[in-house]
DNA sequence: ATGAAAGCGCTAACAC
DNA sequence: GTGTTAGCGCTTTCAT
């Protein structure tokens, strides 16, 4: 690998100059070296080791991703906006997936220290902190799922009381009177929240909570097979509000599965929006969130952290309901 | 940041006895200093500087993956596939979307090597190959889209001409008798084969190729959507064979906007099996590409590659047909 | 069993 | 305008 000192010899200057050429620091380098600088540079194909950089500059414009699952439509398209955005700004992007385990999501925490990322965005996989969290004191922000910290970090999250509570609220104003909740265990805030969300509606609306009509595993297709089953063993609905879009998918599923026709029978509707919602049968009506843009926004608060640019620390982004035909 | 100096004089030893403590390189280090240094370096939570190491040692044990998309489904799988791999191994993954853009490609590529990553997998956005990539000496790996190369290279793909070949015929055995197809233009060797596999088996059934029946232009749901309406100006298809599954979402949406009913009227199969086909309405009938395989392979083979042992640099894996209701 | 010291490739303060 | 030099935090050879 050829160095910077190597193109210095060649261009009779010292590795000092070389450098400030690179850099575009030359205020004071004369036309005529900077030239045979840049071309020697162009002829050789120099690439600077960027490590070496990082190591003097401490810093490494590179930022972590810490999110459950690359494969889930709803962090794909997160870390899609994330990375957008970092490139934009000149940094790259770790990807780390957690499979929502707090020991991956530890070992990344340390690894990504190890590599002295600049910050790190992370979709936390459980609501307890860990020690690891607290002991890190790289610049971090919280995106999605929100988390209880000591330390000063971004967020960025939508409002999911208020996103499933719009949700039921639909459901009920297109005449639904027994409404049922599929949706993760409350392992999390935005879990907690959602059902929160859920319950507000039906008390406002004077209905009654009725356990047997909320299921509660995790935000995945399966859960919400599952959940079809359970509700209507149960006893009987004609609304479904679920904890996500995932969970919709499987709700459509087990439905279809035991004859029962979504909407006339049955209404659901779905959260977060995933891309391929309105491929579904029936189209899926869901509370959208802006998932790109979280991902975009991760990063934008991120790095305005990391360069100390002082910038709202906490953004709380809009939902609104897409309706499409499912209900 | 605590550094290895200043554990080292909490110890009361030189650095170079933390390092090889640290390292597990203790073989000729008193069983009572390694306890001694491996407790301070608990108590003052010490992180070593990787950046440090990898500067020193010449590794940083990261990789780089190139892809076009990690939202589209398909390349999410890949890059979950790759990072799983990487993981087991104590790499590390950036990740770059390359957007299908060659520019972000070539810059890509230039940002990697930079940050002296230890490999690179690569799905090519085009065909032809770049002075970027030959230039480049890092060890790579091509995922999905091959590309000729002068330079030695993994290759991890499928047989694509057999895939659609295999498609067309079961179309075919399912008593179609006027097969379109719908795909990406060939700018890439993966939409030449695949054309040619769908021609292929219409050929060895003596039926006519009907360039009115072919409809190129990208691997995307709009493509699909598109490609119906193509294809039914110019007359009437009973089956299409789609590119892969994005294309497929399209085409059965077309279809059913135009009232005509899958798979009675007209029998439709995709490529590659992403995860949400069997959610589709009808669930998808496709020709499976283990996905996950391919970005798992990739990062063995590169692995391998990096650290010299020798393997096999090419791997074709298997494709199947996934019958499923619409085909 | 441990330490001193060189050096990885770069930047920046300071000297000239 | 340009060069000298120290030092970023680590590993490793070689000496003791």
């Amino acid at each position: 690998m050829i160095t910077i000192k190597e193109i210095a010899r060649l261009a009779n200057v010292s590795s000092a100059t070389v450098s400030k050429v690179i850099n575009g620091k030359d205020r004071y380098i004369s036309e005529e070296t900077r030239k045979r600088v840049l071309e020697i540079v162009e002829r050789e194909g120099y690439i600077p080791n960027g490590i070496a950089k990082s190591l003097k500059m401490k810093r490494t414009k590179t930022i972590g991703i810490i999110l459950p699952d690359v494969m889930n439509l709803f962090f794909s398209e997160v870390a899609k906006g994330a990375e957008d955005a970092a490139e934009r700004k000149g940094y790259t992007v770790i990807l780390c997936n957690s499979d929502n385990s707090k020991a991956k999501e530890g070992k990344y925490i340390n690894i990504l220290q190890e590599k002295m990322v600049d910050g790190i965005i992370l979709t936390a996989s459980e609501a307890e902190t860990s020690k690891y969290l607290e002991r890190c004191n790289i610049p971090m922000v919280l995106v999605d799922r929100d988390l209880e910290l000591e330390k000063p970090v971004g967020r960025i999250v939508v409002d999911n009381v208020e996103g499933t509570y719009k949700a039921t609220n639909y459901l009920i104003s297109k005449g639904c009177k027994s409404i049922g909740f599929v949706s993760s265990q409350e392992v999390n805030k935005l879990a907690k929240e959602r059902l929160l969300g859920y319950k507000k509606a039906l008390r406002e609306n004077g209905m009654e909570i009725d356990p047997n009509k909320i299921f509660l595993k995790s935000f995945t297709v399966e859960t919400g097979y599952e959940g079809v089953y359970h509700l209507f063993n149960q006893g009987h609905v004609d609304g479904i509000c679920c904890g996500n879009d995932l969970i919709a998918i499987g709700v459509i599923q087990g439905l279809k599965e035991k004859g029962i026709s979504v909407p006339e029978e049955v209404k659901i509707i779905g959260f977060d929006n995933i891309c391929i919602g309105k491929y579904l049968d029936p189209p899926l009506t869901t509370v959208r969130q802006p998932i790109y843009k979280l991902g975009e926004e991760a990063v934008n608060v991120l790095i305005s952290i990391i360069e100390k640019k002082d910038i709202e620390m906490v953004k709380v982004l809009d939902t609104e309901i897409v309706v499409r035909a499912s209900a």
